[in-house]
DNA sequence: TAGAATTTCCTACAACCGTTAGGCAACTCG
DNA sequence: CGAGTTGCCTAACGGTTGTAGGAAATTCTA
């Protein structure tokens, strides 16, 4: 069945491997190629364009962070909400190119279905891997169908936020360590839910 | 004196209004020299590339921000909270390109004093001047010196992670909308930061 | 085993962006 | 009116995206 080689999926790995190592917007197509041991046309036949790339990584990027959270996932309440997370977290440490790539895609909100490419709609799928996940934190906590999806934005707020400000180095530069005050947060928002899930049903 | 034209500020000025148009991405040194109605090379003349244009930008926003935020910054507690968590809000929903231009930048951790622009400094003096205003909010509710700094992260990461949710569009295809959950996370944020406030003199 | 089909990868090329070098022109001040 | 200063320009180079078309390698088939 032809010559083998690159696939798409070797290219879109590889480029999430070039992500962490450079930095998600450092990901061309051509230092790509070179990366790779190929010229740049070369990468054509596999992806279709610059944008395609990188809508290609975040949805390969968004269904690895599904995965590892979810194995991560244990226990009720207060202790799935640290295992979930903490996964994150580590996730992005680990992988700031990786995590970058999650945050840094814009859906328009006209998006015509037939203008979507198909990492488009996977991106979309797989970002909804990860929003299940967040539901199923916030469930465990008894919080009712009524207010779940508020939960799930609170949480998700929080917990991006904060890990976006960390990698930027915004807590780095005065005490108390970044490593502290994350356990307080968790603490914080697990009395937050807890009162959400108290206060619904009375 | 020399000729009349451009200056730095102006051409600074120009770039974040076309952040605003196209987005932050966008915003190229031909792209800005088109829109100016100049050649590209002209603007070395005021800014020294590429990078420094961007850093410049960030710094140039962070300010503005700070002057709205802080025009907008009234009473004490719950309502100081909302007047400045909707003030950033506001900012980010009229101004979606600055509002990037606040959060896509990233300073090095082991950044050497030399090889630092002038942007980067205004970017970082104009970044404390937000940090201060932040620190006025989480005073005014009477949270001590000890539990200041755990206090602003808490409050920031979870704006700052609803605000660029929203601007992303996670939050747009489900009900119920984000215009309503928004009240709801500041009323919870609220009572976090009272029991804050509360819990530490006893 | 020979040939056909398929797929990969390449060279060549055009367009655009960032950047530097060097020169012309306009404005201000003495 | 002349000198200095400043702003903007053209020219040019390297790098990146993207297209077109062709050569080579591998698998399937006769």
């Amino acid at each position: 069945m032809g010559r083998p080689g690159l696939n798409r999926t070797a290219v879109i790995a590889a480029a999430a491997d070039l992500a962490d190592e450079l930095g998600f917007d450092a990901v061309t197509i051509s230092v790509l190629a070179r990366h790779l041991g190929v010229r740049s046309p070369t990468l054509y036949s596999h992806i279709s364009g610059a944008t395609d790339l990188r809508t290609a990584v975040t949805a390969y990027v968004l269904d690895e962070l599904a995965d590892t959270t979810s194995r991560a996932m244990a226990g009720e309440g207060r202790d799935l909400l640290v295992a979930y997370a903490d996964a994150i977290r580590d996730f992005a440490r680990r992988s700031p190119g990786r995590y970058d790539a999650t945050t840094r895609q814009r859906v328009p909100p006209g998006q015509a279905r037939e203008s979507r490419t198909d990492s488009v709609g996977e991106a979309i799928t797989a970002g909804r891997r990860n929003a299940d996940l967040a539901l199923t934190v916030v469930r465990s906590y008894g919080i009712a169908e009524t207010n779940d999806t508020y939960a799930v934005r609170l949480m998700s707020s929080l917990i991006h936020g904060y890990i976006t400000l960390e990698m930027a180095g915004t807590f780095a530069h005065r005490e108390p360590t970044s490593e502290t005050t994350w356990p307080a947060v968790l603490e914080d928002l697990d009395r937050t839910l807890t009162r959400i899930a108290t206060a619904q049903c009375h």
